[in-house]
DNA sequence: GAGTGGTCTAGACCACTGT
DNA sequence: CAGTGGTCTAGACCACTCC
């Protein structure tokens, strides 16, 4: 059946993906265990484990310790998306970029940054409004959240030449966080920040990143009517 | 300096991130090669290769033969999304699932969708307007266009009781795709079907999958008002 | 208890690329 | 050309979990 071809972990994955999409292993088969695989193939069993791990991990294979290894029966697709930068965002679509600084005070939170940063209900955060400018436009509104007790370093900066966004990536790093995307119709406020019609549509980001159990920052970024985002699977 | 505590990849790579975080190893420095980290270590080149791996694949390490391995400049975040079928991301929300067909018809295609799915200018694609429902009301409104002369199989299925949303996933593997990600403000058309205010913002998605170098099928799914896309870090 | 995947090892060769 | 990461191998032991 099978020649001697098969010598690197990606060929070996190339064909257990051609076995998977020719449907000659179907949804919730049981594929042959790697010690098979690896004599049929003719390379090591650890060549075999390298390209069905990988499969795992891209999830269209399940595999368990003793139950051997099945092909998903509903395949989860996962897409990675880049999470860049703004400036380096601009500046890679070939725009200038500029930041402008509107507002900065140490003020209580609202009840929604106390929860969603689980703060101590007395905690004072440091809070930044600003703009990021591509060719001059507005590109995205950034309203951020510092907590000072976890990055003491915040109070030297003043983030006039450099976005809250930029500063915290260079030199807070942080252990966990979480990602939500979501649309929303801009309100008179954002219609003016932003240079946009009132009540468009917008692409907004929220994001929270930890240290330990520690919320380092919490932002939401509201961008300009427009804007994609964009990644291959 | 080390005891003989590094055993595995994984605390390899916990070490090394500690390095990072603590700022002993600097954005932009060359770290130690793998055959010197393995003596520090205590354990085999395979190993500090399987952590370093790992790290450069989150993208905080770049690593270039002959180069070395240096800590990345301006690291750039990635977050995995998964990418479910709709009726089982609802359900697992714990809403029941309802599907609607509004209308399918074979068409020849706007000019949009024939230069996403670059196709013959005479192709006729199958066109199918849905909505998916989440405890009765509008969640998702799926906008498709499916090419038959690439899957013949679609002529025998009449998306009655299945949508074409499900059904592709479970029956039409691919081999790569593009997605987008953005916002817009609903139409008049868009708001009867997702019962929301004219000109709201709606989160979009859009999304093509391809079979060698040809296109299988493109969607553009509307989210009604509220809908929010969340992963970890 | 036994079968499977998960990982480690020591050694080897190769591929790429900076100098 | 030489140094580095990328990968393969054969063998071993372990961890998990289904029966």
């Amino acid at each position: 059946m099978s020649d001697l071809s098969f010598r690197n972990w990606q060929s070996v994955q190339d064909e257990v993906l051609r076995r998977i999409n020719s449907r000659l292993w179907k949804p919730g088969d049981l594929i042959p265990n790697e010690a098979e695989l690896a004599t049929e193939f003719g390379c090591a069993r650890a060549t075999v484990n390298r390209a069905l791990q990988n499969l795992a991990d891209s999830g269209l294979l399940d595999r368990r310790r003793k139950a051997g290894t099945r092909v998903t029966l509903h395949p989860i697709r996962k897409a990675t998306l880049d999470i860049p930068v703004i400036r380096r965002e601009i500046e890679g679509k070939g725009h200038t970029y500029l930041y402008s600084l509107i507002s900065s005070q140490t003020v209580i939170p609202p009840q929604g940054i106390i929860g969603r940063m689980q703060l101590k209900p007395d905690d004072r955060l440091l809070h930044l409004v600003c703009v990021h400018m591509a060719d001059g436009k507005p590109y995205v509104f950034e309203n951020r959240w510092i907590n000072p007790r976890v990055v003491p370093e915040v109070s030297g900066v003043r983030f006039i030449d450099q976005s809250p966004n930029e500063w915290l990536v260079e030199n807070i790093p942080f252990s966990s966080g979480d990602i939500t995307f979501s649309a929303l119709s801009a309100t008179k406020f954002e219609s003016g920040i932003l240079a946009c019609k009132e009540s468009e549509g917008l692409f907004v980001i929220d994001r929270s990143t930890w240290r330990g159990g520690e919320a380092i920052t919490s932002v939401r970024l509201i961008f300009a009517p427009g804007y994609q985002m964009h990644t291959d699977i």
